[in-house]
DNA sequence: GGAACATATATGTTGAAACACATATATTTG
DNA sequence: CAAATATATGTGTTTCAACATATATGTTCC
């Protein structure tokens, strides 16, 4: 158990316990993750978390999403999104229409353009993803979801999230 | 499947494949980890960063590390570590003097205020593992250890670490 | 031993994230 | 209906991270 991947990887022998041994896993293979979609994002300028508005606006298109149900959606969250949602304007990858019902909101949708870049950045995208289904069963993956899902949930509960 | 966490936590009905939802799930859930741990480093005034290479260093005391010992030893490989450092010897947390062997290197250590910080910062950390202690069994732990070590040793293996 | 290369670290600059606060509109309450 | 509160978003500022580059020392190879 000495030489598994984490204790080579972070050149440590021991960890305090199994909790925090799977902790330092976690988050060193999220962020190996995070990683390699940056490097497909930055190919078109494009910072992880903007990448991730215009998935989340590509779902909901082409009615838009206001801010606030942008956030709840995002992986990370931030409390930057206004100026992150600027720079998506400002290279014509999104529009922002202030709403007629409310007019605090402001409704952003993602464009053609947008949508397109998605489309070019879907196949580089795909090859990690690729890689990982071959070291991982249908059943391991359903694993990391459901372990991972508990951490979730647990931080939901804490902060109160109705589902 | 459609109410799991990481549905409810990104208000997504469905996800494009299993890897998408096992790759999602888990940088959620180190997220939320990173979270807990940032908000007690905060109340030290340290990032996420800085508390990681003072554990780094509390590690090898008191012969201290170079600065890419440092770096391999990182959760996230961050390439600052040169100012990183440097708050932390300005907070007096850690002291940094030129190696004799090498002249090229400056060999950083943790000084005792730096440990007595670590250790004030102990009990707090331990909280959240706690909650996950209960969340978890033994087994379930392990389990996160294996698979997330697996995309960590498929990462070493492509930029060809040497164990 | 000297030129070429590799290694270890530091710096300069740019861009992004974090935090507190400000503004503007809805909603509720007396 | 007016005041108080809640909600949704935007802005100002500081700090942090990312990137390229610079400097200085060590190593290797003729």
């Amino acid at each position: 158990m000495k030489d598994s991947p984490i204790h080579i990887r972070l050149k440590q022998n021991q960890f305090e316990s199994d909790v925090q041994q799977a902790m330092l896993s976690l988050i060193v293979a999220a962020d190996i993750i995070k990683r390699k979609q940056l490097i497909v994002c930055s190919s078109k300028c494009l910072t992880h978390s903007q990448y991730n508005i215009l998935r989340i606006l590509k779902g909901c298109h082409p009615q838009g999403y206001c801010r606030k149900d942008i956030i709840e959606r995002m992986l990370e969250k931030a409390p930057d999104v206004t100026r992150l949602i600027d720079g998506l304007v400002a290279e014509d990858y999104a529009e922002r229409n202030s709403s007629d019902t409310d007019k605090r909101m402001s409704l952003t949708r993602i464009t053609e353009k947008g949508i397109n870049l998605l489309n070019e950045l879907r196949e580089p995208m795909l090859s990690f993803s690729k890689e990982m289904d071959q070291m991982f069963s249908m059943q391991d993956l359903e694993s990391i979801t459901e372990l991972c899902g508990r951490i979730i949930a647990h931080e939901m509960k804490a902060e109160g999230v109705q589902s």
